[in-house]
DNA sequence: ATGAAAGCGCTAACAT
DNA sequence: ATGTTAGCGCTTTCAT
C-alpha cells in the first residue's frame, strides 16, 4: 500500500518561494529585530502555509544549545512528585523548553544511568531530586563541569555551585512535634528515611530541637530509620505492640506508611489519637482518606515545580543567576486533623 | 572566575589522533560489519579514554531519526500512570529509546499542545492516553499521515492506523459487578466517568450485562457519570443519602473516589459493606488503608507499560508490526477485600 | 577494509 | 534590511 508522505519544507524552499535569501527566512522566523515586519508577516504566513517546522536538529546543531531540560526524580507515582512536574512543565512550556524526565527509582545506580542520558542528550540544564542511597555526586559534576546548570530540589545535595530549592524541614518537623507536644504527647517516635538525605535528617532535627525544648529526654530508639514503605508502616505498628512502653505520639515522616501504620495499630486495638496520636508529612490524597483523617505537613509542590523552573531558567536565560549560596525556601504548613487532637483538648 | 570548559570530542579529533578517516570512525562506533575488529576496539577505546560522546543531533539531522517516542498521559499523579511509565521506561531504556513525557491534565486543548511539541520535536513514536474530553482524532492523525506509529494505551481512540494495549474493561465492570450481586446486592449504582472515554463505557456495558444477567431492572439513574475527582466522591454520598430508595452496593470506577465516598457515607452513619456495599477501580493504594479495606480491581500498570512500549518499538524496529485490527487485552483482577463482603456470608 | 566528499537544515559573521 | 557563505558533526554513497 502506498503511503502519504508529506515533503518536509525547509527555510531554503520558502526562501526559494518567496524570492528571499534563508537567511532572511531564518531571521524573521526567529523574529530577529532587522527584518521587516511586513518581510516577518509575508514569511510567516507562507510558512503556516506550507506547514513549515523547524528542524530542531539543525538549530540545535548550530546553537548547541537543545531547548530540553533534563528532571531526575525518584520516582513519578507520588502524589507530591507528579505534582511538583506538572508545576515545572507549566512554567517549561511557557518558555519554550521540552522536558526529559526520568526516574530514579530510588537507586544511585539507576540515576547515574539516567544522568548519563541526559548528559548523552545534552540538556540544556538538570534538575534533580536525588535518590534514597546517593552518595555520590560525581553524575552530577560531569554537568557542572561542563557549565550545565544543576538545580536540586526537594532531596538536595550539598555543591558550592549548585542551586537548591526546598521547603524548611526542619522548622516543619518541629512544628510537627511541638504540637504532639502541645496535644500532651510526651513519649514521641519518629519514624523517617534514610538520614543522607537532608529531608529526613532535617525533619530530624525538628524533631529533636522540640523535644529538646520541653526538656524531654532524647532517646535514641525513639528515632527509627525506614525505608518509609507501605511494609515499614507494617512493622513500627508491630514493634510498638511489642513495646513495654509505648509511646503516646508518632511522627512519621510521610503519609502513606503513617497511614498503613494507624490501620495496624487500630486493628491491633490502639485507639487514634487517644493512645497514641498521629501525625504524618505531604499532605497525600491517603491522609484525607484514613479514619481519623491525619494531621499532616502541607507541601507545596505545584509552587516548587515552577519555582525550580523558573529558577533554572532564569538562570540560563543570564535573565537571574542562581544564588549558590543558599537555598530557596518555600513555606509549608502543619495541617491539623483528626489523628492527633487528643480528647482532652476538644 | 575561569571556567574550566572541555573541549567536546568529534570523530574528526579520533580520526586525526588515529590516523583513520571520520568514516572509519564513524562505522567503528556504529559497530558496522566492514571494519576490522581490532580498529573497532582501537577506537572504542580511544573514544572512551577521551570522553567522546557521540553528537545526537548531528546524527538526527542526517539520519532523521530521533531515537525518542513522546508519551502523552492524562495525568502522572496516579499509582496507575506512572506505573506505566516506569514500565514504559524500562523497555525504552534497553532499546535505547528517550521518552519525552507530557501530561494533558485532562484537557483536549493541553493534550494537543503537547502533540505538536511532540511533532516539531519529531518523535519516531507517539504512546497516547487520552485526556477526559478529547474528541477529535486530528492532533494524532498528524503523526500517522507522516508514518510516525501511534499506540494508544488504557483510554484509546477507535483508528485503523492505530494500535491500542488495554485490559478488558467490560469483564472487569462484569466482575466487578457479577461480586455485588453474588453478595446479595439488588440495588447497585454504577459511578463512572466520561462515557467518551472506553474504559468507562467498557466498564458500564459490563455492568449492564451482569444485571442483566440476573434479569435486574436497568435504571439509568442508577448509573451516574463525573469526573471521578475526591470532590465528585463526596457529591454521590450525599446523593445517596438524600434518595428515597437506597442502594445496597456502589461500583465506583476510581479507587479514591470510591474511598472517599465511602467515608462520607460512614459519617453520615451508613455501615459498609452491611448498608451498602463497596467496589472501587485500581487497586491505589488508598484502597489498603481505608477501613474498611475497599474492594477493587487490579490493574497491571507495569505491564501495560511494558507490552506498549515493546509493541511499539517492535514497529519501529520492523521486527514485529503493530496489529491494527484488534488491540493487546491484558488481564486484570478483582481483588476482594472488606468493603463488599456481607456479613451473612462471612 | 578504508577513504573522500557531499549534504542533512539551520545560524551567524561578515558584507552590502 | 537583506544576502553570501561557511560551517555545526555526523552518515553514506561512491571510490579505491
Amino acid at each position: 500500500m502506498e503511503r502519504m508522505m508529506e515533503k518536509e519544507i525547509t527555510i531554503y524552499d520558502l526562501a526559494k518561494i518567496l524570492a528571499l535569501s534563508p537567511a532572511t527566512v531564518s531571521r524573521a522566523l526567529n523574529d530577529h529585530p532587522a527584518i521587516n515586519v511586513k518581510t516577518k508577516a509575508l514569511i510567516a504566513e507562507k510558512a503556516a502555509e506550507l506547514g513549515y517546522r523547524s528542524n530542531t536538529f539543525a538549530s540545535h546543531l548550530r546553537t548547541r544549545k537543545t531547548n530540553t531540560l533534563g528532571v531526575i526524580v525518584p520516582r513519578l507515582n507520588s502524589n507530591f512528585m507528579s505534582t511538583v512536574l506538572a508545576g515545572m512543565e507549566e512554567v517549561a512550556n511557557n518558555f519554550g523548553y521540552n522536558l526529559l524526565i526520568s526516574q530514579s527509582l530510588e537507586s544511585e545506580l539507576k540515576e547515574r544511568a539516567n544522568a548519563k542520558t541526559m548528559f548523552d542528550s545534552r540538556v540544556d540544564g538538570l534538575l534533580v531530586s536525588v535518590a534514597y542511597d546517593t552518595d555520590s555526586i560525581d553524575h552530577f559534576v560531569t554537568f557542572i563541569n561542563r557549565n550545565i546548570p544543576v538545580l536540586f530540589f526537594d532531596r538536595i545535595m550539598d555543591h558550592p555551585r549548585c542551586g537548591a530549592v526546598i521547603i524548611d524541614n526542619e522548622q516543619a518537623g518541629y512544628d510537627a512535634t511541638r504540637h504532639l507536644l502541645d496535644q500532651g504527647c510526651r513519649r514521641i517516635i519518629h519514624v523517617t528515611g534514610d538520614l543522607r538525605r537532608n529531608v529526613y535528617a532535617d525533619r530530624m532535627n525538628g524533631f529533636k530541637r522540640a523535644l529538646a525544648g520541653q526538656n524531654l529526654p532524647q532517646d535514641n530508639r525513639f528515632i527509627i530509620s525506614t525505608d518509609l514503605s507501605q511494609e515499614a508502616g507494617r512493622q513500627i505498628a508491630a514493634q510498638i505492640d511489642q513495646m513495654a512502653e509505648k509511646p503516646d505520639g508518632l511522627f512519621i515522616a510521610n503519609d502513606l506508611c503513617a497511614a498503613i501504620c494507624m490501620q495496624v495499630l487500630k486493628e491491633k486495638g490502639y485507639a487514634i489519637p487517644d493512645d497514641i496520636a498521629i501525625v504524618g508529612f505531604n499532605n497525600d490524597p491517603v491522609s484525607q482518606v484514613v479514619s481519623p483523617q491525619l494531621t499532616t505537613v502541607f507541601y507545596p509542590g505545584y509552587q516548587m515545580g515552577k519555582t525550580a523552573m523558573t529558577t533554572m531558567i532564569g538562570q540560563l536565560n543570564g535573565t537571574k543567576l542562581i544564588d549558590h549560596s543558599e537555598p530557596i525556601i518555600l513555606r509549608s504548613e502543619l495541617i491539623i486533623r483528626r489523628s492527633s487532637i487528643r480528647f482532652e483538648n476538644l
